[in-house]
DNA sequence: GATAAGTACATGACATGTCAACCATATTCG
DNA sequence: CGAATATGGTTGACATGTCATGTACTTATC
């Protein structure tokens, strides 16, 4: 049914789009914790460490990159500390600072873990779509990550 | 930066779509939060029971519907049931059955929110891209849905 | 150099989601 | 029939996220 909302190639679109997040996220979740001890969270948490050169980053600007609160990724942090994935460590210029640094066990973890993890993202998602659409999806999300990164206000707590 | 897992055109789509989604759910949560009282998850119950012809659906077949757990929707449930948006009724040939039906305040709110948060979904994405760009993401949902639909178990708890 | 204002991060209380039982009713099958 | 099993839904304990606030340090202002 198309709402008189949106036409029909919108409608299908929208629906579209919202249905294939919610089945692709819960499909991604599950495959990951079946071979790694790891949450999305924590995954994405990990990985932007291992990209970054020095393998730690600031926590404000990780939670901006991230679009995360501050909050969320200061507790997020904590537990992920707990298992030993990550380390909090003081910064040199700036008493208030912390930074979050991979530990070994973390790199080793995300090492580990990556492979399936980008196997399922092509098997799910990637590899089901030619060339064009996936160009097309890039130009959709620059398009509306633009629109958005304009206006955003910073996000809360 | 793009990773050794995925060439340059696939990166640009998969990071591009994380951060579209990212963006575009805190932007709508935020927009809708401030109009009308609802979360996303409620907006989400209202609006599917809001479609259906008699203003109501089995507990169940909902949660399929919109691929929550039944757990989940059970407690968003009573939690609606509380604010007086829903209600709870029995079903006459299933004595374990339970129905949720759309109660008038329920009616009401969604179809106060609902202009707005339509607005939102245009003004953040919808009205940003041009028919083809429209099309190719129903067909690339289609493409993952459908993939993603067949070998599917049911979702938990 | 003291006080005010701002920044970086953490915390606690609460809302929401998940997972593993649990209950009650239905169905199957000897 | 009656026992086993399946189904629909709920619940409680726990994990995670949000919001408002607290705390410690830094910068600005006079």
């Amino acid at each position: 049914m198309t709402s008189r909302w949106l036409d029909e190639t919108e409608d299908r679109a929208w629906r579209g789009y919202r249905r294939m997040f919610t089945l692709l996220e819960s499909r991604l979740t599950r495959d990951l914790a079946e071979d790694s001890e790891l949450s999305m969270a924590d995954y994405t948490v990990l990985s932007n460490l291992a990209e970054a050169k020095d393998r730690r980053w600031r926590v404000k600007p990780l939670a901006e990159r991230m679009q995360w609160s501050q909050s969320r990724l200061s507790h997020q942090i904590r537990r992920m500390e707990s298992r030993g994935l990550v380390a909090r460590e003081q910064v040199e210029d700036d008493g208030r600072g912390a930074a979050v640094a991979l530990t070994t066990h973390g790199l080793k973890t995300i090492a580990a873990a990556t492979p399936g993890h980008m196997a399922a993202v092509r098997k799910h998602m990637i590899d089901l779509l030619d060339p064009h659409q996936l160009a097309t999806l890039g130009d959709i999300a620059e398009v509306v990550v633009g629109h958005l990164a304009d206006d955003e206000t910073p996000i809360g707590g």
